[in-house]
DNA sequence: TTGTAGGCGTTATCAT
DNA sequence: ATGATAACGCCTACAA
């Protein structure tokens, strides 16, 4: 009963087929007959059998297991993007294997090995704040495993690019700002050797042109990671002769650093500095006064990145991408921490 | 250079060894000579060799790999437990697969099966919160998987067990709004197939009997899932003749959900009602006023449960334990909405 | 429709 | 210290 594995040579034992056949009609082969498929499977069932995947995989080559490399799984836009992975690749029968980079480079190549190791058929990445080489992108595809980027991408790497429009979702948040009457927006941005936030600085800098106003050059700090760094420089630029009289930062704690500093001082927000962050968390809605932010559509994001793999990829429908660029559309969320009209 | 798989008879053949040597010395095998074994390591990586872990497994019958079942990865709980997990499954060198079940017992057991056929070692799980059947969970030792429960487990089922003092956690979170003068504390609970929650129950039973007070027996209300629910509840209970003055919930979102109800209604916190959450959620401390909570030290937990898979049982010390139940220490953080006497 | 045989890449056993 | 060989469980040509 108990002690070794079940495998096919067992049920096909009980039922006086071979092991062939068992594997054909587990399979649904078209080469099996309707009855003798069924008697399988039940028998199979009856006897607990489990089809042993390392097996499989290394007789046809493939896992049908994708890997996923995120800097973090607890915050909202990356748990989001998994979720909408992992439902693709349940629709298409797929495994999933999620792999933190906890924002550090080695840790990256460490997961990235691993996934190697463990023969995924694709891997699909958004890269750690650390990230500046990219041969361990290149890796994965000396050893045929096929690449997808997502959101923090590395240009310069041949593969799908899967992120927001991020430049026009900057845009649009900075242009509101000015469209409620703030003059000295300042900018809290992120490592620029991420695509990303070279995307969402630039859209700032494009409202910014637009607007006409001019700002000190030390309104604009780049590399900022989290909430404290965010905290600091606010501090420091709240501080000044002439402050800022609002700020735009590219992610929500950034903004919520910058709104803890605000209360600590008594600065009124939104009427004597608006806010706008960038992410959606959870939290934006639920904080006073309320966040405005981006909604980066993650899982739809997510779905679209995985659904490269299977769509354009497995079944070769390349042609329809040319630039192998997919970009998912934001939505601007304007909450009360921006909108200084609101009174008036 | 490119096409197939390099394999050991690669690296073999390019040294005039045998594969087994090169397998030998790879793994640092004793019967092997230092010599040799750089040079073997050596010409591996200049090849861009990467071990096939399906032919290792296969071959070993272990996967030096181990799986995770939880409800949800972005909850802070959840994702805090895994970050434990990785940490240890890092250390002693072995991969983690995480699956979410979405708290849906169908999910739930279709993760299992994968985890079954990716032939993980041990499988670590918290129960959605549809599951009342075990019979998934007797599949795993079915296989000779090892099994351990965490948070959310099911009695009855022969594994080791990991969880906070919870009795403990909501006696102390019960008996803290009593002392603060709270006389009317409504509780709000989860499902009661779980033990977890059943615990928390009982604590905040033990509590009240202790107080001295009575309730309306509609003041204790099971199975609420998340902050909608809570809302209604905490809705129709503020609207009654004579209400509770307190709220004592099993998670954060159903606190938050009570309080947001609260402040429409104009109803001061903590001064007319008290609010008392459960888990430690990032935004415990955002939101005004801040919300009280247990910190369930998750993190430490996930450790703690991957722990008994390497130090109890691969190790085999298994006479440490002699209930197989580990339980780990909660905080209380009292926050704003639960100090009334603050002002006095 | 059914069975036979061989091999995926690795490692353990046995031999040298 | 080193090599040959078999086996892990499955799938797929090929044969019948």
């Amino acid at each position: 009963m108990s002690g070794k594995r079940v495998t096919i040579y067992d049920v096909a034992r009980e039922l006086g087929v071979s092991a062939s056949y068992v594997s054909r009609a587990l399979n649904g082969h078209p080469a099996t007959s309707q009855k003798v498929r069924e008697k399988v499977r039940k028998k199979a069932t009856e006897l607990n059998y489990k089809l042993n995947s390392h097996a499989a995989n290394l007789r046809q080559g493939s896992s049908r297991t994708i890997g996923v490399v995120v800097p973090h799984i607890n915050q909202t836009f990356f748990s989001e993007a998994i979720a909408g992975i992992e439902e693709v690749c349940f629709e298409n029968n797929h495994s999933l294997i999620i792999c933190q980079s906890h924002e550090s480079f080695a840790i990256e190549c460490k997961a990235i090995d691993t996934l190697i190791h463990q023969n995924v058929d694709c891997i699909l990445i958004s890269l750690s704040a650390e990230t500046q080489s990219y041969t361990h992108l290149q890796n994965i595809l000396a050893h045929h495993i096929e690449l997808i980027q997502f959101d923090r991408c590395m240009d310069h790497v041949d593969s799908y690019k899967v992120f927001n429009d991020d430049k026009e979702a900057s845009y649009s948040a900075a242009k509101m700002l000015f469209d409620q009457g703030y003059r000295r927006v300042a900018f809290l941005g992120g490592p620029q050797h991420l695509t990303v936030f070279k995307r969402r600085k630039e859209g700032y800098l494009m409202a910014l042109r637009e607007s006409g106003f001019s700002i000190p050059y030390d309104f604009i700090v780049d590399d900022i990671l989290d909430k404290e760094q965010a905290a600091t420089i606010a501090a420091a630029l709240l501080s000044a002769p002439h402050p800022p009289d609002a700020f735009l930062t590219v992610s929500d704690h950034q903004s919520l650093g910058v709104l803890e500093v605000a209360q600590s001082r008594g600065v009124q927000v939104p009427e004597q500095l608006g806010i706008f962050g960038f992410a959606n968390e959870a939290f934006t809605p639920i904080i006073k006064p309320s966040l405005s932010s981006i909604d980066q559509k993650s899982k739809d994001l997510g779905k679209a990145t995985a659904g490269i793999y299977f769509e354009n990829i497995l079944k070769g429908q390349e042609p329809t991408l040319t630039k192998r660029e997919v970009i998912i559309k934001t939505e601007l969320i304007c909450r009360q921490s921006s909108r200084r009209t609101i009174a008036s």
